[in-house]
Formats: structure tokens, C-alpha cells, sequence
DNA sequence: CAAACGTGGAT
DNA sequence: TATCCAAGTTT
């Protein structure tokens, strides 16, 4: 096994290939630039997390412009955070990004940790963003693992279409054993194969015919087979998520605190001119959405988003923290 | 470990 | 129109 020895002829040229191709064909990303700082890299790596690039570039410069320290975020109110967050979706990320900078500010001098450990302490880092950050911003050697990177490796040396569904160890030790010793090129190969997996070896109609490593590509090799399992989709429509957007969608937009009483329902008629100006969930989910949830999931749904504190329940209703 | 967690563009 | 899928983390 040629590819699983570290440092063999094989492994180094793919290496070179694949360097010599991210040299010529990354994309020009602004948290790619020498000049962005480590919080522009951890702020761009938990947007991307499951969003596409296109949809992340521009509240990414929003936040950068907003934000420019982890102090700058931490001295605003999570809400804020939220708000801004706009419809990137999994909002929870920007709850989490809020209490990251916290720390930053208070427990680290307001400076990034530079390690894997310090940088997985923080609130919505987990094993893929550690890595990915101690690589991208500090240009350590670490082993990155996201799911183009899988991918990639599935192809190139296991000869698989697709991953396995979940991250299994076998992969992780395969991801060790194909990264490059030094520092610079470790961290130039990460970005590399991601990139090789996000432009070209893709999940559904890869190009093979610009791939730089597509001599040595075990699944095509193989004759590319076909998936040996079926990934099973996310259901969306009539569920407790499906509710939760829209839910959360009527607070982004509302001018002022949402009284739970009409997140929950039509308003009661009598009550109705005492809030003159004020949001009423239920028609809005119905107007704005085309829903009509049951009343227990709407409940539920509220209850739910209270609890994760993406929403805030006060004296006389319920809004986005402020 | 499986399930939950948003959103919108592409096919 | 329906399904797929995108730089994952947390419980």
C-alpha cells in the first residue's frame, strides 16, 4: 500500500500535483488573503459550515466590517449576532460565534488560541474547524478533514464513489498518513484537496478530465462505481425544522419584540388594538409561509427555539435577545 | 451513534 | 416539482 506510507514516491507526487494545481486554480477567496487575520478565518470557517461559498462572501465582509476583533463581537448582543447572521441558515452557528468571541475577549487576551486544543475549547469548533483554522490561519500542520476532503479520498485511494456516512477512523488515519511532513506544504495540500473537492471532484458530476490526480485515481481506475449505500436525504416539509425557520424568520424581521401570545396563534380580537404595529406569528407563518401548524408543534417549536436562546422570552413576549 | 439543526441554488 | 447537497457541531 504505496498511497499509506508517508513520505513514498506516490504520496509525494500527488502532493505535487495537487500544489501545483491549487497554485494555479484557487479561487480568490478574501479569507485566503495573507492579510486576513486568524478571527476572519474562524468567522469564514463556521459560515462555511454546510454553505456554499457564494452565499457566505458577502455577510462574511459585513461581519469583517462590523467585527473586525472577536472584542468588536463580544462588546455586541448575541441578537445582533443572529441578525446579522441574516439567512445563512443554522443560526445557532451565530449564537455560538458570539460566545466564541467572549472568550477570545475575556479568557485569551482577545487573540485567537493558535493551537488544535485551544481553538477546540471554543464554543462551535469541533474537529474539522480546529484543524482547519490552526491551518489556514496559523499555517500549522494538521490533519483537516471536511467532506470534500473525504471525498477526494474515497475516489483517489479507496476507490469508493462516495464516503462513508459518517466519519470513521480508518479516515482520519488515512487523512494523517497522506499529509506532507513540513508545515507549509501540509498546509498548501489541505487547502489543495479541499479545493480539488469543491471545483472538481464533486459529489455529483466530477470532471474528471481537469483533475490533476486523475492518473492515479483509484475509483476511476475501478471503472467509477456506483455508490455502494443510498444517502439519505433530509426531510423539510411539515417538519419542526420547516417551523423553525419560518418562526425564526418572522423574528429577524420584526420591527420589535414578538409577544409570545401571537406567536402562537391568530391574535385574540379584543387584544388586537393594544398592539397596533406589532407581529402576530401564526398569520404571519400562514402569509408569509403558507403554514398552519399544529398548534402543539408551533408550541413545541417556540419552546425549542427558547431553549437554544434563539430566541428570549421576557417580561410581555418573545424577541431575539437585545 | 443517530438525529437534529436552515437555507437556497442546482439538477 | 422533487431531491440533492454545501468548508459540521452538538447532544
Amino acid at each position: 500500500m504505496p498511497a499509506r506510507t508517508r513520505g513514498g514516491a506516490l504520496t509525494a507526487k500527488l502532493h505535487g500535483a495537487v500544489v501545483r494545481w491549487f497554485a494555479a486554480e484557487a479561487r480568490d477567496l478574501p479569507w485566503r488573503d495573507p492579510d486576513c487575520s486568524p478571527w476572519g478565518v474562524l468567522v469564514s470557517e463556521i459560515m462555511l459550515q454546510q454553505t456554499p461559498v457564494v452565499r457566505v462572501l458577502p455577510v462574511w465582509r459585513e461581519w469583517m466590517e462590523r467585527w473586525p476583533t472577536p472584542a468588536d463581537l463580544a462588546a455586541e448582543s448575541p441578537g445582533e449576532a443572529v441578525r446579522a447572521w441574516g439567512r445563512l441558515g443554522y443560526p445557532r452557528r451565530a449564537l455560538r460565534l458570539h460566545a466564541a468571541a467572549t472568550v477570545i475577549a475575556t479568557e485569551h487576551g482577545g487573540e485567537l488560541p493558535d493551537s488544535e486544543d485551544g481553538l477546540l475549547a471554543l464554543p462551535g469548533v469541533g474537529g474539522y474547524t480546529a484543524a482547519a483554522v490552526a491551518a489556514f490561519a496559523f499555517g500549522r500542520r494538521a490533519s483537516v478533514v471536511d467532506t470534500n476532503i473525504r471525498r477526494v479520498h474515497a475516489r483517489l485511494v479507496s476507490g469508493a464513489a462516495l464516503p462513508a456516512p459518517t466519519l470513521t477512523a480508518a479516515e482520519r488515519r488515512l487523512a494523517e498518513a497522506l499529509l506532507p511532513d513540513d508545515d507549509a506544504t501540509s498546509v498548501r495540500w489541505n487547502a489543495g484537496v479541499m479545493e480539488l473537492g469543491a471545483l472538481v471532484c464533486t459529489a455529483r458530476s466530477p470532471k474528471c478530465a481537469a483533475c490533476p490526480v486523475a492518473d492515479d485515481c483509484a475509483w476511476r481506475a475501478a471503472g467509477q462505481p456506483p455508490p455502494s449505500y443510498v444517502p439519505k436525504g433530509q426531510a423539510w416539509h411539515g417538519t419542526d425544522r420547516q417551523v423553525r425557520g419560518a418562526v425564526l424568520a418572522v423574528l429577524r424581521a420584526a420591527p420589535r419584540p414578538v409577544p409570545r401570545i401571537f406567536l402562537e396563534g391568530p391574535a385574540p380580537a379584543d387584544s388586537a388594538p393594544a398592539l397596533t404595529g406589532s407581529v402576530s406569528t401564526g398569520p404571519e407563518l400562514a402569509r408569509l409561509h403558507g403554514l398552519a401548524p399544529a398548534p402543539e408543534q408551533l408550541e413545541r417549536c417556540i419552546v425549542g427555539l427558547l431553549a437554544d436562546g434563539l430566541a428570549v422570552e421576557l417580561a410581555s413576549g418573545l424577541a431575539l435577545p437585545h
